[in-house]
DNA sequence: TTACAAAATGTTATATTATAACAATTTAAC
DNA sequence: GTTAAATTGTTATAATATAACATTTTGTAA
């Protein structure tokens, strides 16, 4: 695999290192000292860097995540935890959970390639607090 | 269940005729000439009708469709087929898929109480156009 | 049948997310 | 070294969504 340009490269470490998702105009404001300074700059980084599978967006928070798996595929099966009260983004990564979607098949007659999944609920701690 | 309210029922009626998901700001062109000027009349109808199930957004498209199932439930299981060609998009109702992601724990602890899946791919009519 | 609370509406302004269009520069492959 | 592809830089703008506040309608219970 390639390297990662110097914009990708930026950008690519800050959500690599963030703990939890991040929007593109925090990244945005975040890499500003670095000399990233619009928001084209961000998402063309950020396209790139989900196409290549070393991010992943987390639709339902229009947030970007990096790829926990070690392999960093291209990002065809992607399925999420997301607690709904403190908002932590876990990806999931479950051989039987990827087998059974991949091979899954509708009456619609459909060809998939490609699939996302975000599970909602509450997290170990915010279940511990009550919240 | 409570009836809806002017807007929600135009704007639901709007969705539901509708073939394909609909966009907020196309649904807002759309119903101006029934009085509904503002955004946030849309948005807020569309709040609410994703609340009580009666449509869902396709979180991947920004969109919205109306439910499929004649039950119309609160949507805490939702999975959808999407062309990747034609955009067109279905409410995916398997029971074994539905049974398999509701009782899906993972490692992590978390209790889930809401999932949804968004498939990708080419829908028959797109395949044999060979696209 | 009034009074009260909850829900819905109307309206203006603004925040947030994302892309168009075009020019210049850097990188990689030959 | 030349050239094509990728990346960058920049300005402007499109598309999606919410804040804040005032008013009206609806449901419900005294």
């Amino acid at each position: 695999m390639q390297n990662l340009s110097k914009n990708q490269q930026i950008i690519f470490d800050l959500i690599d290192k963030s703990p939890q998702p991040l929007k593109a105009y925090s990244i945005l404001f975040n890499v500003q000292k670095k000399g990233i300074k619009a928001p084209l700059q961000v998402y063309r980084a950020l396209d790139k860097l989900v196409e290549i599978g070393k991010i992943h967006k987390i639709e339902s928070r229009n947030a970007f995540i990096a790829c926990q798996n070690s392999s960093c595929q291209i990002s065809k099966a992607t399925a999420f935890s997301i607690c709904e009260n403190c908002e932590k983004v876990t990806e999931i990564n479950n051989s039987s959970l990827s087998k059974y979607l991949t091979g899954f098949k509708d009456k619609n007659g459909m060809k998939y390639n490609k699939y996302n999944l975000e599970f909602f609920g509450l997290c170990k701690k915010c279940i511990s607090k009550k919240i």
